[in-house]
DNA sequence: GTTGAAAAAATATTGAG
DNA sequence: CTCAATATTTTTTCAAC
């Protein structure tokens, strides 16, 4: 799991754009678009890049609102929360965090109406809280899908 | 900025692998590839289709740790603020929120040492907070790029 | 809005250095 | 690992429905 140079000018192009044409990469990095195939694989393979994604609006597809939902989980049934929670339609992220929150998570849904359920029906009720907390996304003001690749790792 | 059925279906298999020749898009949803090619165009014209990109994992390009982090903005100071932490090196997601916070963004640290530098040196000290809370992410149980595309709005 | 066919371009594969 | 050549597949364009 060791990438080079030409790993790390790879990955830039493929976070900017997942569907840069290999040969053009390798123009850019003045290799053979082989050697550009031959490293994406290895770095499929080795799990470094994990998938390439359209990244859709999600007001296009029917999600008018998101929320970050803290969650504080009473101890020894964090294994059992997870599990539903990942079975809920419109989460898309959860992370086990220190401070205040055992679990912060973002979730998606089409309306208040939705997210209300969402919140009430599916996970507070899921039993193993101490205590939660919605707070509403009013706007995304920045949002990037591009980590800046060092030059070199550390 | 409507969409129709076989958009959706375009939708799903460029958000699951968005690198899916089109013709093999087109073969699925028993249409021909130019058609599949129109409507992509179609959709990143309108901005339903805002990108394609490779998920990097972190860890492999030096990103050891990541946090959440609240944000109290002092009345008034709101739009010198956001700018400030948009040009801060890490910061890959910024949100706008009700309940405890005003501000909720996901930030990226090679190290403890960097994520410290990060909030103390580049966050805190940028004056228009009346408080922060850094939650440090001790792991991300899941996470999707594909939100579930419903048959239809509403 | 869709199609089919042709042209252009890109990708996968192979063999060799 | 990298390259170059080739075979295969895909993307793109366009006239026509």
């Amino acid at each position: 799991m060791e990438i080079d140079d030409t790993d790390r000018e790879i990955l830039r192009a493929l976070q900017e754009d997942a569907r840069t044409p290999f040969s053009e990469i390798a123009r850019r990095i003045e290799m053979s678009s082989a050697t550009v195939h031959d490293r994406v694989n290895r770095m499929e393979e080795e799990g470094i890049i994990r998938g390439y994604h359209a990244d859709v609006d999600p007001k296009a597809i029917g999600y008018e609102i998101s929320a970050i939902v803290g969650l504080r989980v009473e101890q020894g049934r964090e294994d059992e929360t997870l599990e539903h929670l990942k079975a809920v339609d419109g989460v898309q992220e959860i992370n086990l965090t220190t401070g205040e929150w055992d679990i912060v998570m973002r979730v998606f849904a089409a309306n208040t109406e939705d997210l209300r359920q969402l919140m009430f029906e599916e996970v507070s009720q899921l039993d193993g809280f101490s205590r939660t907390q919605t707070m509403v996304v009013l706007g995304t003001e920045y949002e990037t899908h591009e980590l800046p690749v060092p030059d070199r790792n550390q």
